[in-house]
Formats: structure tokens, C-alpha cells, sequence
DNA sequence: GCCAACGTTGGC
DNA sequence: GCCAACGTTGGC
């Protein structure tokens, strides 16, 4: 699994939390607050900085793709986990040996349009994205490389 | 706001 | 190790 190509990904967020604009803006930002662990295990022991990456914004009027990023860092330590002031703290996890990996995810570009996930689930070439599977909550998950060239091709 | 689908927790 | 209860995600 771990040959030298270029990797494909999505990752949610909520806009209303961070939005492709807040990335755009901040340029670069620590995908913190993953607690899941098939999440986290994509992104300390599958991604490689430069690995793409489909900025997705869930739980809002139009759930779908809106915009491009990057892998920028090799996996390190969520800081958010040792913090007993943030929501993601987690009294179970220590720095000796911490639970939750992150990477920091940067900007590349936003798409022109929203390509919205009923529109992607219109596309039976699409129909075995993770994200589309039934029941499907993970909010980091891969994307075939056929898969990523297709949805390029819709913007 | 509702609720289906999952993941996690904890009693046993 | 089982599984009921609970919490979360996220589309609608």
C-alpha cells in the first residue's frame, strides 16, 4: 500500500465549523478533531504530502464537493487531544502515547461549481465510492484514482 | 428537527 | 465476548 504514487481522498467538513473559504483563506490548517479510528488510520498510515484531496462540505443546504486540497505534512500528533479546554480532548490518550493523528491539509483551488452528492450519486460510474455506500459516515476516506479523474471531468 | 446507520461503552 | 444503551454523523 505504500508505493511512491499519489494518492486520492475526501474529506468532510462542516462549513459552518470550516469551509473551503476558511482553508482558502488560512492557506494551510491541522485537520484536527478526527475521533474515528478508520479516519485516522487513512490519514497516519495511508497519506503522503502531496496526496489530493476533495474538500467536502456535509451537513448543510447542498452537501457535495466544493473545492481541492493537499496533503502538506507527514501524520503528527492532534494537539486538540491533550487540550482539557477543547471539545476533542480526550483524557484517554497521552503524548507518550497519543490516540489521534492528523495531517495538515492545504489550499489548492476551489471548484467552479459544487459538485453536489445527488449529482454524484446520478453517476452509476460512481456508484462504489465509499461515500456513497449506504450508511457511510466516515469523514476521511479514499478515492479511486478513475474515480477523482471522473469527477474532475463533471466541474 | 427527525431518524437511520454506525461506532463506542460498559455491565454482565 | 456479548449486546443493550447511548452518542454521533449527516442526509433529508
Amino acid at each position: 500500500m505504500s508505493s511512491g504514487k499519489t494518492r486520492y481522498w475526501l474529506m468532510k467538513s462542516e462549513p459552518e465549523a470550516f469551509s473551503i473559504d476558511d482553508l482558502k483563506r488560512k492557506r494551510q490548517e491541522p485537520w484536527d478533531g478526527v475521533r474515528n479510528y478508520q479516519a485516522r488510520n487513512f490519514m497516519r498510515d495511508e497519506m503522503r504530502q502531496g496526496d489530493r484531496i476533495f474538500f467536502y462540505h456535509s451537513n448543510c443546504a447542498t452537501p457535495g464537493i466544493v473545492g481541492i486540497a493537499e496533503v502538506a505534512t507527514d501524520a503528527y500528533p492532534d494537539p486538540s487531544q491533550f487540550d482539557p479546554k477543547s471539545k476533542y480532548f480526550d483524557p484517554g490518550s497521552s503524548r507518550d502515547k497519543p490516540r489521534w493523528m492528523l495531517v495538515d491539509v492545504k489550499f489548492v483551488k476551489k471548484l467552479k461549481r459544487t459538485i453536489s452528492l445527488e449529482e454524484l450519486k446520478s453517476h452509476d460510474a460512481l456508484a462504489e465510492m465509499p461515500l456513497l455506500r449506504k450508511g457511510n459516515r466516515l469523514s476521511v476516506m479514499p478515492v479511486a484514482a478513475n474515480a477523482w479523474t471522473y469527477i474532475l471531468g463533471l466541474e
